[in-house]
DNA sequence: CGAGTTTGACCAGCGC
DNA sequence: GCGCTGGTCAAACTCG
């Protein structure tokens, strides 16, 4: 199992990209970096890879990018290694209302407190309930969302993995948004639920 | 009414 | 063996 690690500067709110590397644009995934998630998603994962993600994130406004030296084989707890599962963790700049909108659907299925961690750890799975799963928690020492995705995404309901448009035009993308962004007191249950975003 | 969220309970792995 | 911790389940609840 390996997992590897990305850094993400979402730009929904704040221009301050997290960590992209010299001679890259920030509007665009670069081909040094699209050479090596590829070559990191070819051996070690088969569901939405890393520029799949990228995509989803710039088309909806966010940017991703992928840093190698970020990318770390065997991080994370030996427990969740000896599983044998595909899993990489992205790091991103918290927006706005602190969450990811990354083009899937996801169904919250638990959250947890984390031990050294005031802020709470939700778990997600996918909603047409592919084996998908993903964790999302915010970081203890900088406002930053770490999101672990885990398992392999078996369908892809929303465009933006393929043509880059945002998903706000396909119903589910209306549905995600409406319950994601357009309820102001589901956003304040939101922040109670990830904590205060700065 | 269906889909998603919340939340307490339960279970399994790990360290001591 | 026991306690702690993280991950998951499932019933109740909310919302469109």
């Amino acid at each position: 199992m390996e997992e590897a690690v990305i850094k993400i500067g979402c730009t929904n709110r704040s221009s301050e990209l997290v960590g992209p590397r010299e001679g890259s644009t920030p509007t665009q995934p670069s081909d040094d970096h699209k050479t090596v998630s590829n070559r990191l998603i070819s051996t070690v994962y088969s569901g939405p890879t890393i520029v799949d993600i990228q995509k989803a994130l710039f088309a909806t406004g966010s940017y991703a990018s992928v840093e190698p030296g970020n990318i770390c084989r065997g991080v994370g707890k030996e427990r969740e290694m000896n599983k044998g599962e595909s899993k990489y963790t992205l790091k991103m700049k918290c927006n706005g209302n602190g969450v990811a909108d990354d083009g899937y659907r996801w169904r919250k299925y638990g959250q947890k407190i984390i031990k050294n961690n005031p802020n709470r750890r939700s778990y997600y799975k996918c909603s047409p309930r592919c084996g998908a799963k993903k964790q999302v928690e915010i970081s203890l020492e900088d406002p930053t969302l770490i999101i672990t995705y885990e398992g392999l995404y078996l369908h892809f309901s929303f465009p933006n993995f393929f043509s880059g448009q945002s998903h706000a035009d396909s119903p589910a993308g209306k549905k995600l948004k409406t319950r994601e962004e357009e309820k102001p007191h589901k956003l304040d249950d939101r922040q109670k639920q990830y904590g205060p975003v700065p």
